[in-house]
Order: structure tokens, then sequence, then C-alpha cells
DNA sequence: GCTTTCTTTTGACCTATGTCAAAAAATGTG
DNA sequence: CACATTTTTTGACATAGGTCAAAAGAAAGC
């Protein structure tokens, strides 16, 4: 999926504003696990993901990596708190593969929300459509096994348990790599 | 925090386009308790509550009830997915006090999208802060005790605790009440 | 193709939190 | 105010999933 055609099917923009839109935007390959945000420091960018999976972490105090979210291709990514709010991030961004993004910061994203009306309509199914997700997920972790926690993720994000290491996908579903180990062992289900 | 203040502290509206859109809004007074959206509806209307606390919930196989979300006053409240991606929803909206809402239907809210620039900004900035929170949410249960999220609870809706009770409290928190209720009874942390 | 490093699996054991049941406290109601 | 209903607390016990440690397997470097 690349950017133009994404933001076509999502908002029928003209064909001028789309471009302008575009020429806003700057292509970057990245590699693979060199962050692209840090704890600590405020997101200035907003990322689509044109090639590649990036994930968002933290660290705990015991010094482990905790994956937030997972970021496939077609998919805008950021440290969203940060870069909506201007905070500090709780997060690291990285791609878990070498990448290809288009980038955009803040202010020049801030100018086309003000100059195009469908602009700023986009941001706004982008941010709904996230938080569905959200919250589809929150709904999986709050009261759900371990196990239906697994089950879910593969619906969310079908190709990624090949494409991940276990232990990211693991503390993605809030259990341990062990667990998870367990998990992908046993029978699938009730069934025997 | 009532409706119009809410608005103007948001978006810089001009005064023509505020008086247009509140006039879309339906003052709404609900008792406790009466469902505002059931399982299984499509949500159709996007609630302000003026007065009162609501929450969403969803009902187990087992048949417990499991509350998703709290909307406190001066807060925006809806069966998010559902409202938004018109599906069946998955949760129960009620309020928990007797309550004054204001109302607007997704087809007048859409209308007001297309017809001010501003009110689509300020739809944006709705669901971002709303996506905020609810990250924020999703790391307090995705990788803490449960006595760490019974005081992030604190911070993210401080009189709560009061108004709600405690089993609706302990299923937003992903923990059983018999659990909450001893950790309110133990001592608050570590300092004896 | 061997060595080093990283990732996943396995085993033994432990603990935070769940379950079930019943008592106590609070709240509502004629 | 007495009775009914709902909510909260307490206790005894069970268990899913965590922790720690080590072995096995894969991947990366030379």
């Amino acid at each position: 999926m690349n950017l133009t055609n994404y933001l076509k099917n999502t908002v029928p923009f003209p064909s001028e504003e789309l471009a302008d839109i575009i020429s806003y935007f700057k292509r970057e390959s990245v590699q693979k696990n060199k962050p692209l945000v840090r704890e600590g420091q405020i997101c200035t960018k907003l990322y689509f993901t044109e090639k590649g999976i990036g994930r968002s972490y933290y660290v705990t105090e015991a010094g482990k990596e905790v994956t937030q979210w997972f970021f496939v291709e077609g998919q805008f990514m950021s440290s969203i708190e940060s870069f909506f709010q201007q905070n500090p991030s709780l997060y690291y961004l990285e791609m878990l593969e070498d990448a290809v993004l288009y980038s955009i910061t803040r202010e020049n994203l801030d100018l086309l929300f003000a100059r195009y009306h469908k602009m700023e309509k986009l941001g706004r199914l982008l941010s709904t459509e996230m938080l569905t997700r959200v919250v589809n997920k929150l709904s999986a972790i709050q009261f759900q096994t371990a196990r239906e926690r697994h089950d879910y993720m593969l619906t969310e994000f079908p190709d990624i348990a090949n494409r991940v290491a276990l232990g990211h996908i693991a503390s993605y579903l809030g259990m341990t790599q062990e667990t998870l180990s367990r998990i992908r062992k046993a029978p699938p289900s009730k069934k025997s």
C-alpha cells in the first residue's frame, strides 16, 4: 500500500490538493532496530509505513521491554500521545525490519490541517480508526485469558506471528514469553 | 462544565457557527441505570455529559458485567466503535446517576463536520484526546499489578471512587471486586 | 563449517489474584 | 423504623500464569 493510494482511498482529495499534501512528506529508508524516537524525546513526526513492521515499546524499571503496539504496512505510526500532545514520549519507536517510511512533521501537518478541510477530515478518520483499534485491544487485555488474547492477536495482526520475535509479541499481549511459547505448543483449543 | 463553554474552549468558533452547532444538540434528562444503548444496537448518538457519571460495559458469557469506560462531567460519551463505524454495539451505555446530557445524531454531526472546517477540527481533537486516554489505560492494564492499576485510576478519575459502586470500578480495572476491596483495606503502599 | 550470540522451549516451583460462600454493612422503601 | 435488597468485606482454598534456570535451536559472523 503506498501513501498516495492510501490517502485517496480514505478521503476523495482533488488532485492538486493531493499533490500538495504529498509534497510535505519525506521518504525515509530506515534500518531495523534503530530507534526513531526514544523515551523522553518529543516525537516530532508522524510516519506512514510503506514497507516494514514497526513497534512502540517502553522499558520497565526492571529493564524489560514491553511492546505497546505494532504498525504494519499501510498504517500511520507514531508515539501517539507524544506527537499529538507534544509531551515527552513514554515509548521508543523502532522498525523491526529494514523499512521505507514517509514522514511529516507536526508543523507541516498542522499547516495542512488548516489549509484543507479534507485534510482535517483525514486526521479525524485516522484517529477514530486508531481509537477503535485500541479499544478493541483493551477489551481483549482486560478480561481474557492468555490463550484468548493470543487468538485475538491472530485476527488483529494475522501475519505478524511469523515476522516478529516471540518475546515482542508476548509482551504486547501482556504475558511472558514462556507463557506464549507454551500456548503455541499446546492443542489449539478445547477440541481434542 | 456546559457544552457551549466546552466547545468554545476547545476550538475558537465564531459565534454564529457556535450557535448553529449548538442548535443541533438536544438536551436530555436521563434516569440512572436506564440503558442509552444496548448491546447489539447501533449507537446513533453522541452525548455530552453536563451532569452525572456514565459508563459503558459489556456482559460476559458467564453473565458478568465488565465496565469498559467511565464518562464524567464535561466529556463526550458514546459507544465509540459503534457510533463511528456504525456497527452493532458490543457495549451497553448507561448513566450511574440521574443525569443531564446533550445529544447529537450521527447524521447531524456529519452535516456539521461537512459544513464547518472548525467542527471537523473539533472532532479530530476529541478523538485524539480520547485516544491518548485509552492508550494510557491500556498501559496501566497491560503490565501492572492490581495495586498499581488502582493507583492509576485515582489519577485518571480522582473522584469516581466515592460516586460509583466498587464492583463497577473493579471490573473497569480488570480485577474482581474482592481484590479491590482488599487493596483499599491494605496499607496504601510500601510505607508502613 | 565452526563459534558466538540471540531466541525459543522446557521444567520445577511460587505467588498474586481468582473463585466460592457466607457474614456484615449500607441503602432503599412502604 | 423494620424489612428487603444491594453492596462490601472477610475467609478458605484453587489456579493461571509468573519467575528463575538451563537446555535446545536458529541465526549471524568469520
